[in-house]
DNA sequence: GCAATTTACTTTTTT
DNA sequence: AGTAAATTGC
């Protein structure tokens, strides 16, 4: 039997029943993964099969570590829990069963970039102009609806609103197109599996039985696909234990029903629910703020988030100049921090609410030789070259991905222009056929040039070699051979810039990530590989192994606990954000700045700036209404030098330049440097004894200082290798 | 059909 | 300001 001694009574009671509908209202830092942990432990230890369980959870990363964790507590079978986010789950259901529907189990998975692409392409056909609706906007209401199940039989003509007889004609072509070229987006990945159970009632009852014992994690996060197919799931027994906190709801922008968590006991009468409300994260100071802010939503559930813990350090709000300044501050009290010795740069993260605002920590941090990771913005399999790659692969495994094929018919050059693609597209439109299953056609028609249908045929005999070659076994030295004889890697290296050696890099890093698959994965195919990777997060790649200071969105840091927490931007129109033309839904921005507060065990640091850079113009800022609400008893405000500067000289900040950016640098230099050394200062060295300070620059691992030692030499040295003692 | 230059667009947040 | 798309020139 599990150990439940580290529990306290409501956390041993959310583990215990096992049997029926639970809920869990979990608050920030109240011991949720614990309690998800130690229920899926209990119930195995029970004698309950861990393959009856299916935990959802909300990324691969909280996935595979919950396992890790239930592995030390139950051992190997831990491996056969059904665990993932709903996306991954599903995907493989649909791998099964993708022949019931009409798919292969080959099918490919398209993101948001191509199925923009497949909808840029539909524009094009229909000739609808782009600068009347952009592609991208089509596709989040597409996304919508489908993530809403609101189909053409309930609603879809006034969920598209004013223009929805053209929005309705994509729509349908949309969804046609991604059928015939057997491909998947996102939200299908919810929608196919509810089609697939209510055409096919024996498939869900071998479901529903064989998932006896269903946990969702970050329950207020689910959106009406995910509701409806947990609905569908959950079998007479309703061992359904949902885990969520209604206040870090923050995905309503994607879909997400609040409405799940607040009326889940009206979904299960009989529910039994669960409050977590003792806090075992952050300080009373922190959970303070956190809580003066938070309350002033009115769409919640009441409840009182307590801790024992220390009172702590008051949290900090400190005003900037401008984004730079924001920046260097952050880097100085980092140096800071980590110059004591208590706190490592991975106790610290820098959280904010746009991926943009890392420039700035990234060249400053850079500088300041500060170690950091940034988890986000241009991930890895986003990469060109990266995605030219997998769309090869992808059109080896589903030859009717056109998405794919258009994307790497020309690439490298093959002679394959527009003008002959348009062609191919009509043909195959005529023949409702995919577009690669096109090509013998093409090369039939008459009236084709020899050249044209030379090129075509031999791009259709080199695909088509590779075709079943790709499903062996050992799919990795298939691929090696296919990518030699495309010869894509010459291209970069013949390219010969410092950005052709990085793809040339990026493409080797992604052979090795294959052949890491197929050797940890000997059972799993080159499709899995890929499907996989389709919805790998960017925060299932971070290992906190590394010991950087992390910086990250608001969203990317749900779930996650750090010591000290800097939540920069702080000011309106940033956070909460408020794009042109957008009504910003403020409760939502309020619960996203409450994740960001509680994410923070020790510290926190708020920061703003009175100006930020957009679009390259600077614009004066004003400080987040969220400040405002923050109760004063708990903080401390303050501002940099340049900030009061900008302060005193009322407005006329336009003044300020690069001097004034040096000098008070030069002088916030000093003040933050690591042993709090000034020119004028007493130190003791080792070998030289006694001595004064008498010039000092650079500041953390950099920082050098002239002392004049009292034997009268002066000496230049390196303050991290010179191991002085301040005395005075 | 490709390289160089100009223009347009971006900054929500992500499976 | 920085990047991707679009247009021009060869």
């Amino acid at each position: 039997m599990i150990n439940l001694d580290n529990l306290n009574p409501q956390q041993r009671e959310a583990v215990t029943t096992t049997e029926g509908p639970v809920l869990v209202v979990a608050g920030a830092g109240s011991g949720k993964t614990l309690v998800l942990t130690y229920r899926i432990a209990y119930l195995i230890s029970l004698g309950i099969s861990p393959s009856s369980i299916l935990a959802l959870t909300f990324t691969n990363k909280a996935a595979s570590e919950m396992k890790e964790r239930i592995r030390k507590l139950v051992g190997k079978s831990a491996d056969y829990i059904f665990m993932g986010t709903f996306h991954s789950i599903f995907a493989r259901i649909l791998r099964h069963e993708a022949h019931l529907i009409g798919y292969t189990k080959e099918y490919s998975i398209y993101d948001t970039d191509e199925s923009e692409n497949v909808i840029k392409g539909i524009m094009k056909d229909f000739n609808i102009s782009e600068n009347h609706f952009s592609p991208r906007f089509i596709q989040s209401v597409i996304s919508k609806a489908k993530n809403k199940l609101i189909s053409k039989e309930n609603g879809l003509e006034k969920f598209f609103g004013v223009y929805n007889k053209k929005l309705i004609e994509i729509y349908e072509e949309y969804i046609r197109r991604l059928k015939n070229s057997n491909a998947m987006d996102f939200d299908d990945l919810l929608i196919k599996p509810i089609e697939l159970f209510s055409s096919n009632k024996e498939i869900l009852e071998k479901y529903r039985e064989r998932f006896n014992y269903i946990l969702v994690d970050e329950y207020q996060d689910t959106n009406t696909a995910q509701y409806y197919l947990l609905k569908m799931l959950i079998n007479e027994n309703k061992n359904i234990c949902c885990v969520g906190d209604d206040a870090q709801s923050i995905y309503k922008w994607r879909g997400a029903e609040v409405r799940n968590i607040l009326e889940f006991n009206k979904d299960f009468p009989e529910t039994k629910i669960v409050r977590l409300e003792q806090n075992y994260r952050s300080t009373k100071s922190i959970l303070a703020v956190a809580d003066s802010v938070i309350k002033n939503n009115v769409y919640q559930i009441p409840k009182t988030l307590w801790t024992s813990n220390e009172e702590g350090d008051k949290v900090n709000i400190i005003v900037c100049f401008d984004e730079r300044d924001e920046a260097n501050l952050v880097a100085r009290k980092i140096t800071a921090l980590i110059s004591t010795g208590k706190i490592r740069p991975r106790d610290i993260a820098v959280l904010y609410r746009t991926n943009s605002q890392s420039r700035n920590f990234e060249e400053t941090f850079l500088r300041s030789s500060i170690p950091y990771i940034i988890v986000g913005g241009i991930e890895f399999y986003k990469r060109k070259e990266v995605k030219d790659i997998l769309a090869y692969l992808k059109l080896l495994v589903n030859p009717k991905d056109d998405e794919s094929f258009l994307r790497i018919v020309n690439f490298p050059a093959r002679g394959i222009g527009d003008v002959s693609i348009e062609n191919l597209k009509l043909i195959a439109n005529r023949n409702e056929k995919s577009l690669f299953h096109s090509i013998p056609d093409l090369v039939e028609d008459k009236d084709v040039s020899e050249r044209i249908k030379k090129n075509f045929q031999s791009f259709y005999n080199l695909i088509s070699k590779y075709l079943t070659l790709v499903h062996q076994k050992n799919y990795y030295e298939v691929i090696k051979s296919f990518i030699d004889e495309i010869k894509i890697l010459q291209v970069f290296k013949e390219e010969g810039t410092e950005d052709g050696i990085q793809r040339y890099e990026n493409i080797i890093q992604l052979f090795n990530s294959i052949q890491e698959f197929q050797v940890n994965n000997p059972d799993k195919s080159l499709t899995d590989y890929l499907s996989e990777i389709s919805l790998i997060a960017d925060i299932d790649n971070w290992e906190d192994r590394k010991n950087s200071v992390v910086l990250m969105t608001l969203h990317a840091a749900k779930g996650l606990e750090f010591k000290v927490v800097f939540l920069v931007g702080c000011e309106e129109g940033l956070l909460p954000l408020k794009r042109d033309g957008d009504v910003e839904d403020i409760e939502e921005e309020r619960r996203l700045f409450y994740v960001g507060c509680t994410r923070a065990m020790k510290q926190l640091y708020l920061t703003y700036a009175r100006n930020r850079n957009r679009f390259g113009n600077s614009y004066p800022q004003v400080q987040s209404r969220f400040l405002d609400e923050i109760d004063k008893n708990h903080v401390i405000v303050e501002a940099t030098p340049l900030a009061e500067i900008y302060l005193k000289k009322n407005n006329n900040y336009r003044t300020i330049i690069e001097d004034d950016y040096n000098q008070i640098e030069e002088i916030e230099r000093i003040n933050y440097s690591s042993l709090n050394l000034k020119p004028g200062s007493i130190v003791q060295h080792d070998v030289f004894g006694k001595g004064r300070v008498i010039y000092l620059e650079g500041y953390g691992d950099h920082q050098k200082v002239i002392v004049e030692f009292k034997s009268g030499i002066k000496k230049h040295l390196m303050v991290k290798y010179a191991n002085l003692k301040v005395i005075k």
